[in-house]
DNA sequence: CTAAACAGTACCAATTCAGTCCTATTTATA
DNA sequence: TATAAATAGGACTGAATTGGTACTGTTTAG
């Protein structure tokens, strides 16, 4: 149904609930807790975010998870790649199409199109925006297309 | 990585290829050897869209498929929602959120948002566009917004 | 020195997905 | 009217992905 996968909801989730508090730092155990999450899923959840240098983390007693950076500067689309991978919509939208008519297929190129005006829709919106009651505004302008 | 089913592009590269030629009909066997997609893969897509009513269908000797409208009428959610569903990015945000915030959960009503710029963007995209070398621009005007 | 907390990896279970097969039913035409 | 070309519909299997768990190691405050 053309929907993100459950860990990459609840790791919208972690990162909306630190974006509420930018300053403070986290356990895993704490957000597990709060978010009703399971304790081993939000550990590997953590891990990833971590990795993808969207979190910082302080080991040891009374360490914990916080933002890598400011919550306006966090977008979804970032959180969602780095759980998940890069946003591309179709197999052969990113690199090496083993489609049939290879050569002169045309869905190819457009589907790489799509998958932008996808990306950009989830590049607009910032963890700030999520943790806000409700989104302004979603304005995508999507492609900038090379002229006829 | 948030990409459509594979099922899906099949049923797209179908699709267009039968918009290359609207008024003809093309037999299941036909798209499959032109597409190089196995048979029985073709057919049980062909059955999908044609409950959907994207495609009508002649029986018997000669018969096969053909779009049930022009080109330019059917769109690439249409298509994408035809087999894999209705769009929406999250499980909460076609209903029933079973998150823990619940109550006062501000991610939820925002996915919705983002969901709908996604769809926004494929329902902007006709068939006609994607048989076309290259679309011309897909300009998702997202979201009209409920002001603050 | 101990306990809290992160780091990394490997593993299992369950669901979903792609793909196949079989058995009707319809219809042009030889 | 017999035959073959086609769609209609469903049941079934195998593979791949995903969600979830477990274990072992490292860091660090008190
Ligand atoms: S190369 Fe993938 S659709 Fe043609
Ligand atoms: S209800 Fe699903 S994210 Fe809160």
């Amino acid at each position: 149904m053309l929907r993100i996968a459950k860990l990459t909801d609840y790791a919208t989730l972690l990162m909306v609930r630190l974006a509420r508090d930018p300053a403070r730092s986290f356990s895993a155990a704490q957000l597990a807790d709060e978010l009703r999450i399971p304790l081993p899923t939000v550990a590997k959840l953590l891990k990833r975010l971590l990795q993808a240098h969207l979190l910082t983390s302080v080991r040891g007693v009374g360490g914990g998870y916080s933002l890598a950076h400011a919550p306006h500067a966090i977008s979804v689309a970032e959180v969602v790649s780095a759980i998940e991978g890069p946003v591309a919509l179709t197999e052969c939208a990113r690199g090496a199409g083993n489609c049939s008519l290879e050569g002169g297929c045309t869905t190819r190129a457009n589907w790489k199109l799509i998958s932008r005006a996808v990306r950009v829709a989830l590049e607009a919106v910032s963890l700030a925006d999520m943790a806000m009651p409700q989104l302004r505004s979603v304005h995508v302008q999507a492609l900038q297309e090379k002229k006829p």
